[in-house]
DNA sequence: ACAGACATTTGATCCAGATCAATGCCCGCG
DNA sequence: CGCGGGCATTGATCTGGATCAAATGTCTGT
């Protein structure tokens, strides 16, 4: 089966992506305000720094895959990430798209529970599993950042469940986009062309839908002008509160 | 919209549910080891204990509803809730199923992100979000504890997704019945006739399915064998590998 | 024991989205 | 500049599960 053949031989030692050569400073890190290093100290951060590796990923790289031994945490700064599982068929399901300033990599019990692959060409902070666990015991402020971080993921983690359980496939497309903005702001970019950097395919896995259906939505919703296609996977929401009524079933 | 009225009229003070008169002592917890309280010293559980109240809750009481602020902490050691996010027509999304030992209420922005219901009589131990914060801080090592539980939560959560969108109905019926036999095991109870105290309203609700299709999608499991409906809600798994060929599209 | 309110089951029909099948588009590369 | 390989779009058809409808089962309280 070609999916399990995937899980269990490609493991990723340091494969495609490179070792950052030039380390910039995280106090000059764009994204930390948004992630597990926000409010640290100089002193801090300079530790932080010194147990990470700054990867740089092609799109299409694996940061790793479902079942492996989790030995690192990942914090994104730069490009797109999604976060899949997969069913013995090979059928799969996107679990998450990962942003700058979102981290992954947390699993209690040593092995990872999903799989990462970067989307764009993408820059992760990667920090040893052991040695981040270390200097969060000497500094509280960060293991109380990194636990408030885990308890919003896992009071919103029940949004993508209202997606596929309950929506058609129209009302799962605007909701999609306008989460894709909401989240762009919440990083400090434009919301408005909302960058789609995912394929159809990669859309489907994620809202239950097949590729064709991702397709004829964004068709219909393009002909009734909410929304516009542009190139360079840009979309522009025209009328986010005609979309937002579509979203919830209007 | 009914939806509406429900979310922001009724808000609990001390509804339905009355104060357990009998205040057990948490060294007597059943199901202590599987949760925050696990691993706590003599003293430590006395002043946990001294913080919390003890609630007797009937089928189909409120603990509390999406968007309120989230003034608790639940922890519940008897019985089963249900939590679940509407949609504005009144569609429903079923959340997740809580179980003894399962704990709910974790909200990083003073609101809760989905209502939560009892479905049978059910005992919980609410907590005071902010005496707990004081406390938690004062105990690094429950902290920690509680930290570990919502990553392993955060970790399992991607779960559900799987199951809502790639699975057909025969498919979600069989895991969700693996699903309910695990956890029972893992708290302890029997595994086997497994028990399943919610509606197949509430069923369809969590899979993304009509109560019609999980019914009918019952009776085609028993017919085929690999189940046998017993009175009061129990069900009886015969194979648990047949059903896990089933479970993954066999 | 009985009435009433729900929950469950079963049947008949319908439709949103899947599946099967081409074609078009775009970009990197020899 | 033309060729090849993904991705995206569009069309035709099929189907799993929704919807509509009704009968049956099962608790609860009196």
């Amino acid at each position: 089966m070609a999916s399990l053949d995937l899980k269990t031989s490609r493991s990723i030692p340091e494969p495609i992506s490179r070792i950052a050569t030039l380390s910039s400073p995280c106090s000059a890190c764009s994204v930390r305000q948004l992630t597990i290093c926000a409010a640290l100290e100089e002193r801090e951060l300079s530790e932080i720094s010194a147990i990470l590796s700054r990867l740089e990923l092609e799109p299409g790289d694996p940061l790793f895959f479902e079942g492996e031994p989790a030995r690192h945490l990942f914090n994104v700064t730069a490009g797109a990430v999604k976060i899949y599982k997969l069913l013995a068929d090979g059928r799969r399901q996107m679990t998450g798209f990962l942003f700058p300033g979102d981290f992954l990599g947390l699993a209690n019990d040593e092995t990872y529970a999903y799989s990462a692959t970067a989307i764009t060409k993408t820059w992760v902070c990667r920090f040893p599993r052991g040695k981040l666990e270390n200097l969060l015991k000497r500094f509280p402020k960060m293991e109380r950042r990194l636990f408030a971080m885990a308890s919003h993921e896992l009071a919103v983690a029940q949004e993508p469940m209202l997606l596929l359980g309950r929506k058609t496939a129209r009302e799962k497309i605007a909701s999609f986009l306008l989460m894709l903005s909401g989240r762009a702001v919440r990083r400090g970019q434009t919301d408005n062309p909302v960058s789609v950097p995912m394929t159809r395919a990669d859309i489907g896995d994620y809202l239950g839908l097949t590729t064709e259906t991702v397709s004829r939505t964004f068709t219909q919703l393009r002909q009734s002008g909410m929304i516009t296609l542009l190139p360079g996977g840009k979309v522009q929401l025209n009328g986010r509160d005609r979309l937002e009524e579509v979203a919830e079933g209007g």
